[in-house]
DNA sequence: GCGACAG
DNA sequence: ATCTTGTCGC
């Protein structure tokens, strides 16, 4: 029998087909998802880096990621998408509300990235797969979590000077950091999403910023989601 | 029951 | 996240 031409459709698409679309598919899917997260040193030294962001307007969504070369930062290229809005916010799920855009957003980047900076968190989650997690173990790609606020964990107050930071604890667990990026200025929650650790994951945010409080893939992400929201969102 | 709560 | 004016501080 000749080979079949259909392909099967990829992880991604088949798992965005059946989507969750309330709060009881979704805890279940983490409950699954979580035993694939892997934290275990990059296998490969970053040469991509992509950052990732969305705007939101009425009952719809702009999704942008922002490739980078890396160490250099020098900027490719992006990309974005889209789509209305079916999934609520509620905290510790926000993965399923901008997930699907995300996903499709990041297929569409002309390079596969070797780490993905989201602004949300990594392991630093209720059930061990904020978004940077959830998505990178979807797409089987190194992640990190960077958020501008904390969800879950204790910790002390970092010094003051960039660069610092005190460790997030979680039920006597080290699940990421509060690193200071700009002198003075207020910290930002690095956690590791997928396929990369605690320390390494600081490292890369620290290298992607240089005088904003978040790395650059994330701000550029963030900005030009913005952007595209009231140009194209308007009407 | 009360407080906390990424974006 | 979004809605929004002025304002404090480097």
């Amino acid at each position: 029998m000749a080979m079949s031409r259909l392909k099967s459709p990829a992880k991604e698409e088949t798992l965005i087909g059946r989507w969750p679309g309330d709060i009881r598919e979704a805890m279940a899917v983490q409950e699954t998802l979580r035993k694939r997260v892997r934290l275990i040193h990059l296998q490969k030294t970053p040469e991509y880096v992509a950052g990732v962001d969305a705007a939101f307007g009425g009952d719809r969504v702009v999704c942008v990621s922002s490739l980078f070369r890396f160490p250099a930062l020098e900027h490719i290229e992006d990309v974005y998408t889209i789509t209305d809005v079916k999934f609520p916010y509620i905290p510790g799920f926000l993965s399923f509300r901008e997930g699907p855009a995300i996903i499709m957003t990041i297929r569409k980047l002309s390079i596969r990235p070797d780490v993905l900076l989201f602004d949300g968190q990594g392991i630093a989650h209720p059930y061990g797969l904020g978004i940077a997690s959830h998505i990178g173990v979807l797409l089987n790609i190194p992640s990190i979590g960077c958020a501008k606020s904390r969800l879950i964990g204790d910790h002390t107050e970092p010094d003051r000077r960039k660069g610092m930071f005190s460790y997030l604890t979680y039920r006597g667990k080290r699940i990421g950091a509060v690193l200071r990026t700009r002198d003075g200025v207020k910290p930002v929650f690095v956690s590791p999403g997928h396929l990369i650790e605690l320390e390494e994951a600081i490292d890369i945010v620290l290298r992607c910023t240089d005088r904003y409080r978040l790395p650059e893939p994330v701000r550029r992400a963030d900005i030009v989601s913005k952007r595209l929201r009231n140009e194209l969102l308007s009407s």
